[in-house]
RNA sequence: GCUGUUGUAGCUCAGGGGUAGAGCACCUCAUUGGUAAUGAGGAGGUCGGGAGUUCAAAUCUCCCCAACAGCACCA
């Protein structure tokens, strides 16, 4: 943006593919104006090759220009940055004494974090609100300002805005300082913004108050945090508060009391009362799990759930995990920790005996029961828990072999994920963090190789997996791959995990026995596929919202009696089902069959069989599905049949169908 | 762990300085019915725990515990 580029021209391809020459330094605004006013009135800001800009930003170099109107899904990141500046503007015009802090855009919506004494209630969101569309009403344009940092300083010490006054502090030195006002109302702010307030529209709501941390530092002060969501237009702000609430009918820890699945009670903050039909659930989980890694080649192993604290020490565990690790002292005062990883323990197995080459890679799975003292305020239902159930596996294997491994528990995971019903994954390589152990050649090579299997796991997906790069956040010993799965109302799980891992295997002297009869060190693979059990069924139970396929459903189906007449013969098709090795359960109560299906069908049991005097004299039952209001006749036979089939698993079903 | 809110019957919740209430669920009786609540009656709570103030505490104060919403954490 020197000066002397001023008077040469650039040229901007426009979306059709057109080319048009223009002056450098004309702005976004002008763009618009010279192809149309009615364009130059509906824009809000321009993209240049990809970068959102202000429409009053002048433009000094070529590229791919985008007129964005406020329509366009680019605009939606502007709405809600205005939108956070209004709502600071709307807080200061009522508490004049409240500090600003920063207010970024996040998914759905925006924040802002004020320094208040008093803490905002659910009535002065109101009055904000109110106030914010006041703001807006008032049209008032946007405008940047650039200053010197003195300049800036000064503004914001005058305002004693002394957040503000640290932020323009950490901006890099080269990197201009930019005000935005709207009115009289002035921010520090890196932009871009829309062209007036009254852009934003009407289609946004603020929705708590919370707590956080000046800078998301936990030794800072504490602010007040203002969420709001805010969206194009009302049908899609709509939509969301719906998808909000749908999530608050599916919330496992709703739906877990009423289907009595699980409970949880004080004394025991964090650790699962898994009920007779929750724990038929994890059951069902379990022996799918336990297939799907025969099938792969692993051994189930079981290590102790209390081990040594010398064994921590050695780990590692004792020196940076400990805080987290539930500890007891025996009588003798010997010091003991419950495990909060397997990988200790597989190791020890591993080392017990000597191996060859030739058995390698080795494969542990194990479903281990581990418990970590996780803060208070983390915890969450079956989401995040003290005490769960990692479906953790091992793989000690040769450097050779690490390509093919990864890409081997890849298409265990996908196709895990798969059987589920989840379709929508994304991949992610989190690579060498700052502090780390292992040489660079060591993270060279690990990379080197992960980042050609995640091109691999791309290219072979069809463009159904996406893949991401997540620099610097792999964990201490190894780089990682990270399986993020999205649910039914489009909510971000991450679930599977890959890690490499250079640095137990050295802890534990850990070796095999190469070609040449020399000592090598094993790679050591981690990984999960579900991570948690517990958390797993948690994310289940919210995608199904409670609706189990049947091979899944604690109780497949309820054989309900519509007369005692008919208890005999419902008798009769219960032990059939059982016998054919379906989850049944009778309801011969002296109730009425309104009654019945209106308990079973808020129960969320797949299938009700009724059974009347008809039936009975017919052989024949009247099932009726969860979710459908009719009810189908069939010959006894039929139902058997059909219910059988459907409560295959589905990887048992692909075994099936293969062979 | 931090900030804020909440804790009354199995569940959902009302009440609020003078020693507890509703609906559903539960139990009993009657009713034998055709796909989302049959009727009547009954039983059920030291109001999360502890301490204090008071003639009197479920109610006010303090401490603790747990849950909820965020934050921080999540090897």
């Amino acid at each position: 943006m020197a000066d002397a580029a001023i008077s040469s021209p650039i040229e901007l391809e426009f979306p059709d593919g057109s080319v048009r020459p223009v002056e450098a330094g004309t702005t976004g605004r002008a763009v618009a104006e010279s192809i149309s006013k009615s364009l130059a009135k509906k824009s809000v800001a321009y993209s240049l090759n990809g970068e959102l800009n202000d429409l009053a930003e002048p433009i000094y170099s070529s590229g791919k220009i985008e007129l964005v109107t406020r329509t366009d899904d680019q605009a939606l990141e502007l709405i809600r940055h205005d939108c956070a500046h209004v709502l600071a503007e709307a807080v200061q015009e009522i508490w004049p004494e409240t500090k600003v802090t920063i207010g970024p855009v996040i998914e759905n919506g925006f924040y802002y974090d004020f320094d208040r004494n008093e803490p905002f209630t659910p009535e002065d969101l109101e009055r904000i609100e109110k106030k914010m569309r006041e703001i807006i009403q008032r049209n008032q344009p946007f405008e940047k300002k650039v200053v010197s940092r003195e300049e800036a300083r000064a503004l914001f010490e005058k305002l004693g805005e002394g957040y503000k006054v640290e932020l323009l502090d950490a901006i890099p030195e080269g990197e201009d300082v930019k005000l935005y006002s709207q009115g009289d109302w002035i921010d520090l702010c890196r932009g871009p913004h829309m062209v007036s307030t009254s852009q934003i529209g009407n289609a946004f709501k603020l929705m708590s108050v919370a707590g956080a941390y000046w800078r998301g530092d936990s030794d800072n002060q504490m602010l007040s945090r203002i969420y709001g969501t805010a969206w194009a237009d009302e049908k899609q702000l709509k939509n969301y508060l719906h998808m909000l609430e749908e999530a608050q009918k599916r919330d496992h820890r709703k739906l877990g009391r009423e289907m009595d699945l699980f409970h949880f009670q004080e004394e025991g903050p964090g650790v699962v009362f898994w009920h007779a039909k929750g724990w038929k659930v994890f059951q069902a989980l379990v022996s799918y799990m336990r297939r799907r890694i025969e099938e792969h080649g692993y051994d189930e192993v079981n290590a102790p759930q209390i081990l040594d604290k010398a064994l921590w020490e050695q780990s590692g565990h004792w020196g940076w995990y400990r805080e987290n690790m539930f500890t007891t002292v025996t009588e003798d005062e010997r010091q003991f920790a419950i495990k909060p990883m397997n990988c200790p323990g597989h190791v020890q197995i591993f080392k017990n005996g000597l191996r060859s080459y030739r058995e390698l890679p080795v494969k542990m799975a194990e479903f281990g029961n581990v418990h970590r003292y996780e803060p208070s305020g983390a915890l969450h239902g079956l989401m995040r828990v003290r005490g769960f159930t990692q479906d953790d596996a091992h793989v000690f294997c040769t450097p050779e072999q690490l390509e093919a491994e990864c890409l081997r528990i890849n298409d265990l995971i996908l196709t895990t994920y798969s059987d589920f019903g989840f379709g929508d994954i994304v991949v992610k390589l989190s690579t060498r963090p700052e502090k780390r152990v292992g040489s660079e050649a060591g993270w060279d090579r690990a990379e080197m190789i992960m980042q050609k299997v995640l091109d691999k796991i791309e290219a072979d997906s069809d463009g159904r997996i996406k893949t991401e790069m997540n620099p610097g956040e792999g964990a201490f010993y190894g780089p990682k791959f990270e399986y993020v799965l999205r649910d039914a109302i489009g909510r971000d799980w991450q679930c599977g995990t890959t890690q490499v891992d250079f640095a137990l295997p050295e802890r534990f002297g850990a070796f095999y026995i190469d070609q040449n009869s020399n000592k090598q060190e094993p790679v050591m693979v981690h990984r999960a596929i579900c991570g948690s059990m517990e958390r797993f069924i948690g994310i289940l139970i919210e995608h199904f919202a409670g609706h189990f396929p049947l091979w899944l459903a604690p109780v497949q189906a309820v054989v309900a009696t519509i007369t005692s007449e008919a208890d005999e013969y419902g008798q009769q098709v219960a032990d059939r089902l059982k016998a054919a090795g379906l989850r049944v359960e009778t309801d011969f109560r002296n109730e009425k069959i309104n009654y019945k299906v209106r308990e079973h069908s808020l129960a969320k049991t797949p299938a009700i069989i009724a059974i009347g005097a008809r039936e009975a004299e017919q052989e024949t039952v009247s099932i009726r599905r969860l979710g459908s209001k009719h009810q189908s006749a069939m010959t006894l036979d039929e139902a058997v049949a059909s219910l059988v089939e459907e409560a295959v698993a589905p990887d048992v079903r692909r075994k099936r169908d293969a062979s």
